[in-house]
Parts: C-alpha cells; structure tokens; sequence
DNA sequence: TATTGTTATACTCTATAACTATA
DNA sequence: TATAGTTATAGAGTATAACAATA
C-alpha cells in the first residue's frame, strides 16, 4: 500500500506515456495502425484464438476489436476461419504475410527504442517491463468488473 | 542498451497502459476528460504559464492544447490572462475552484489506484514512477525533434 | 520574417446499443 | 435465453494546415 500522493504522481506519469506510443505509432507503415499492430502481435505470441479472447488480452471492447480485426484480415495479415466447435465464433491466425510485416514492424518499433533509450541498461528496460506487465495484471479485467450484480 | 527482443516487449507493455488509462478516466466526472484533468494537474504543478509551455509539458501539439485549454477556461477552472511581456501570449492560471476540482479529481485517481494496487508496495510504485519519468525524459521533445535543420 | 495562439479538417481509438446467427 | 460477432453512432484525443495578431 502507498501513500495518496504517489498515486497522484503515477497518474500523470501513466499519462504521459501517450507522447512514447505516439512516438512508436509514428514511425509504423501507413496502413498499419496501431491497434493492427497490437492484434498481429498477440496473434503471433499466443498463437491463433478466437475474437472474443483477443478482446480480452487487446484490453478493449470485442466490437473495436471486430473492426481491427477486418482491417488486418483486408490486408491479408490475417486469416479468419469458422471454429468447428463453435458455430458462432471465429479462429483468427496469423498469416505468412502477417508474419512478415509483423517482424518489420518490431525492427521498427525496437530501432526507435534502442535510439532513444540508448543509456538505459539492459536491467532498467527489463524493471520497467516487469513492472508493466505487473501493472496490466493488476489492473486486469477493469472493463469487465461493471458486470457484478 | 538492451536486446531487441526486449524492446519489442517493452512496446507491448506500454500498449497495455492504455487499459489502465481508461480506467482512470472512467472515474472523472463526465465534463473533466482526460486533456482537462491533465491540464489542471500541470498548471498546479509548474504554475501559471504561456499556452506554448503547457502544449510542451503535455507533450501535444499546441493546437489541442488551445482546444483543451478552452475546455477549461469555459467552465471557469483556468483563467486566461494576456502576457504583458508579449502581446501574442496569454497566460494560463488555476481558479480556485479549478483548484478544487483538482483536489477531487486526485482523490477520485488514487482511491482507484488505491484500491487495484493495494498489494504493491509503496516502493513498487515509487519504482515504477521512477521509471516513468525517466521514460518521459528519454523521449521527450520527441515532438520537436523535426525541427532540427 | 518568425512566433503565438486559434480554428478547420481529418484520422485513430474507444464505448454503447442494436442486430444477426448460433448455442 | 445467453453468447459470439458485426455494424452504426458518438465521443475523446491527436496532428496538419491555414490563418490572425504580434514581435
């Protein structure tokens, strides 16, 4: 437990976190926001799942995560296919293509990184990320928790 | 300097601050958003200033910052003053009662961080402030970086 | 000429609600 | 009835460009 005014801090330091993202998304292809970007990665990393348990890790409403979700599959980045087992759902997967881009998205986004956090060691960029990772679990189903009673 | 990989999740991290973001927002009242919380907070903190200072401690263009600022000159939280020393500057000020927003505004933040992060310990968060303060700095004029010849 | 601030326009991201199809 | 996904609509946040006033 903290005191009130720490929070207070990491609040406006949680917001000033827009100005990095927008420096990442900045340096992104043209047709390839940052909410592509973000579902190409988590179809990568988790391997192929279905729209419903995107939204969940993608932290936002399945009906936003539906529109990234055509963008990408416009593109060919991704493959949506019916589930077997489940009529109503649909398998996403990440495509050869999608894969591809994806690898020259990361050169691009890390490039931007090495630059401007050139003098932090490898041990500050890891605390950080801990920390973030940590952060993203605590806060978890934040969205989810109107759902109660 | 850190490896690659460890960039690319870094930029999965600080992806997922946007959760956390929203979170926060969610809690303030309906006609305070986000940029008007953000504005009172800088302006309590640093103190009165010019409208081109306030864009750069956003870290936003001055063009949204003029609209936010607006925002909250209207409902009587800001006062917006000519600079005497440049007729084409104006300079920006906490109201009393913008002041007091604020103060509720704090408590309304941290009573949420309070309560989701109610098994981090107070130096967990202090770390954590730590490193996103650096990040800022590291990134910082970002914005401006174009300027340069 | 250069700078401060404002406004118009456009784009990204998000949530809510209404809807279809399937369980 | 409940759930998975889609679409329409609306709102917040941002950037670029064009503009007015002042330095």
């Amino acid at each position: 437990m903290a005191a009130r005014s720490q929070y207070e801090e990491l609040a406006r330091g949680l917001s000033a976190v827009g100005a990095v993202k927008r420096g990442i998304a900045r340096v992104l292809p043209g047709d390839c926001p940052g909410g592509s970007a973000a579902v190409l990665a988590l179809l990568d990393r988790y391997g192929e799942m279905r729209t419903s348990r995107l939204a969940e890790l993608l932290g936002i409403d399945m009906s936003v995560t539906s529109r990234h979700v055509a963008h990408v599959v416009e593109r060919g980045w991704v493959e949506r296919t019916p589930d077997p087992h489940d009529g109503r759902s649909r398998i996403l997967r990440l495509t050869p293509a999608g894969k591809d881009l994806l690898d020259d998205l990361g050169r691009r986004a890390a490039d931007l990184l090495a630059d401007r956090l050139a003098e932090w060691t490898d041990e500050e960029v890891g605390q950080l990320i801990v920390l973030l990772i940590r952060l993203r679990a605590s806060f978890g189903d934040c969205r989810v928790t109107h759902t109660y009673t």
